[in-house]
DNA sequence: GGATGGCTGTGACCTAGGTCAAATCGGGCA
DNA sequence: TGCCCGATTTGACCTAGGTCACAGCCATCC
């Protein structure tokens, strides 16, 4: 039995590439280059031509577009175990988006011709990415509805529940209270929910005004987790 | 050589259903009904559980999305030759919108365990739903960013410009305006961009002032159509 | 320590678009 | 023809969030 690499066992660990078998995974190694990115790094930048996946070993990237006078958006963030950069390559477009290391990690990179090639080959692959992108798309849309119907305090609250949810920066106390670690600044919570830096600072002081959530730098203080679903729904 | 039904030859013509030899044809024909629906008749409804997929023979059929308010939003049109209601079955969840008849046409429906053999079989089609998929992923992340960074007359002017492209309802003229008929009502059409229908009244009022393009009803004359472009720069 | 520079919070003010209520228009129909 | 009804337009008004300008804060680097 030959020994498997790092890498490999995270491949085989994560959800979309946990169906390649061993002959698989080795050519995944063989065509694939994993690198140091330092935080503020670019992966690609939208309009860039495809040319590969990029399969995120740790670290926190972040997935942006921007128009043409700066403003910015933030889309997505990925975390270990993310897969960036299939979308285009499988609508056979230009990247419609940039990535960029938000703190310092190991990304790897197959290239596309190796992508495409395991696709054919194993098709649970592509089955996958079919899913994960049928996913994707339904959040997105959501997104799309949200942004338009809801206001922005909602839309905080609905972000804050998320990354509560997603347990990476979370701790639960034992009176209930719950304490978070937000993983992006001021700005970048202003982009994801499509507003200005501004408007987030005085959405946080409603907030602590109305005693739901408290806030120093990035840490957050919640004291009942419930009363940010009420606030949802208000 | 067996006769073809109207529905396989539809069927074969289609983007997505294209890569389906004769068999598996013949096994859509078993596996499928087809049915006239009426105007504002509902395919299904968000919260359904996914029983199909639905394929828009003829008419026009909606997709729309509404919070519990009642605000709705308008994701997208389907017109004859697209597939609905893939991306909740492959992503294996309920219908997270409804769907409904916006003029009288006629809808194939084909069962979820049809589809799903379907790409097992044939992961050729797999791949065109992950294509479509891919591609409607983006342009649902771009019209998030749209909706937080463009006003809404860009907007507006952005959505004639497609309907105009479409080629489904247009007609240019010897002097280069270009007429087109929007195949959606004022309220609908609020709805896509995500505004009130008095806001598209205004905008549409705006437009006629600045002598970009002319409304009666829904036919809509653009004297020059590069000035939608530009209105969309500005 | 003091200077520099990126974040963050605040206040004053403004505007796009929402809300509400009242016309107006067009088509179908008795 | 006159009436009714839904779709559309319009006006008056209001509010969430954008804009601009400036002031702390914190970390880093001399």
């Amino acid at each position: 039995m030959p020994a498997r690499s790092e890498r490999e066992i995270q491949l085989s660990a994560s959800e979309d590439w946990c169906v390649l078998n061993e002959v698989d995974l080795s050519q995944v190694e063989q065509h694939s280059v994993e690198r140091l990115y330092q935080t503020g790094e670019a992966l690609f930048r939208e309009g860039d031509a495809v040319k590969g996946v990029y399969y995120v070993q740790s670290g926190l990237v972040g997935v942006r577009k921007a128009d043409p006078y700066g403003n910015p958006t933030l889309l997505k963030l990925a975390w270990p175990g993310d897969t960036l950069g299939y979308r285009p390559l499988l609508a056979n477009q230009c990247h419609r988006a940039s990535a960029e290391a938000f703190r310092k990690g190991v990304v790897c990179f197959v290239d596309s011709k190796t992508v495409l090639q395991l696709i054919e080959a194993t098709p649970a692959l592509g089955l996958n990415f079919l899913k994960r992108a049928a996913k994707e798309l339904g959040d997105a849309e959501q997104r799309f509805h949200d942004s338009v119907t809801l206001d922005m305090r909602t839309r905080f609250a609905h972000l804050l529940l998320v990354m509560q949810q997603q347990q990476k920066y979370v701790r639960g106390d034992s009176d209930g209270s719950a304490e978070l670690l937000l993983p992006i600044s001021r700005s970048d919570i202003a982009a994801m929910l499509g507003v200005r830096r501004e408007t987030v600072s005085r959405a946080i002081r409603v907030l602590e005004e109305s005693g739901v959530a408290y806030f120093s730098q990035r840490q957050v203080l919640v004291p009942d987790p419930a009363s940010l679903t009420k606030t949802l729904i208000r």
